[in-house]
DNA sequence: TCTAGTGTATTATATTACTATTACACTATA
DNA sequence: TATAGTGTAATAGTAATATAATACACTAGA
């Protein structure tokens, strides 16, 4: 995985386990690789992905069973409301950001469709 | 201003910079703050600016002249490139973030558009 | 020419993030 | 009950960021 030297690292692999669990490639029950594969697989110290799970855990998204395992929380409520927050919190930095630039709702809205449809002609993104 | 603990302050500083250029608030040819001032009223230490400054002189936008000052390239070329990248950017880190939560095309101008409009109901924001 | 206002450089220190290593605690199962 | 697989904790070392303090280099104007 490629991080990004300006985030904290546990940080950045907190952020690619919560995706991936609103993704649904992690299902609620699911139980996550253990740590050290976890390290291992990130090319990472045990630690950093320890202090990923901390936060993860003190959020109630991932619960922790000693000589078991770290499995997603079967609460789907919990879910749902990650995915809400993590879209806000995306779409606010977006909005913040061009807001700063002086760009209007109606332009931001513009823009995006814009770099949408120059992605499309590379991609093959469903719209 | 306030600094997010995830990104180093010297890097917030630069786009906090570039914002208010690409926003108009600083015009080609302006001249900055005397660092010692942007220091203070940023509560930040001297070397922090510095650094911030250095990169964005290493990238021509900020032209510094010893004695003088630093001043905002007067080259609206390379303003205009500037405004270009940061909208790219700033575009491409929503896509990819919505992207990852498998968020399609379509559903990602939807949601901007609602949050655009459930801000609206609290701001006086152009449209 | 002196001085105040500028940018720049250097050294030392503190803090945080990350790594490395080792040890311990618990669970499941052969 | 031994053992392998799991989570957790603790200590030490390194690197990057930020601060503090000082000194130096250049410019403009009194």
């Amino acid at each position: 995985m490629e991080f990004d030297d300006k985030v904290p690292i546990y940080y950045q692999i907190k952020t690619a386990i919560y995706d991936r669990i609103i993704a649904g490639q992690l299902a609620p029950g699911d139980k996550l690789p253990a740590v050290r594969q976890l390290a291992v697989s990130l090319t990472v110290n045990v630690n950093t992905v320890q202090r990923a799970l901390r936060e993860m855990i003190a959020e109630g998204v991932i619960v922790s069973q000693r000589g078991r395992g770290n499995f997603v929380t079967d609460d789907p409520q919990i879910i749902e409301q990650l995915r809400e927050r993590l879209i806000t919190q995306y779409l606010k930095q977006l909005y913040d950001q061009l807001h700063r630039l002086r760009i209007s709702d109606e332009q931001m809205i513009d823009e995006l469709t814009a770099y949408i449809e120059r992605q499309g002609d590379s991609n093959d993104n469903n719209a």
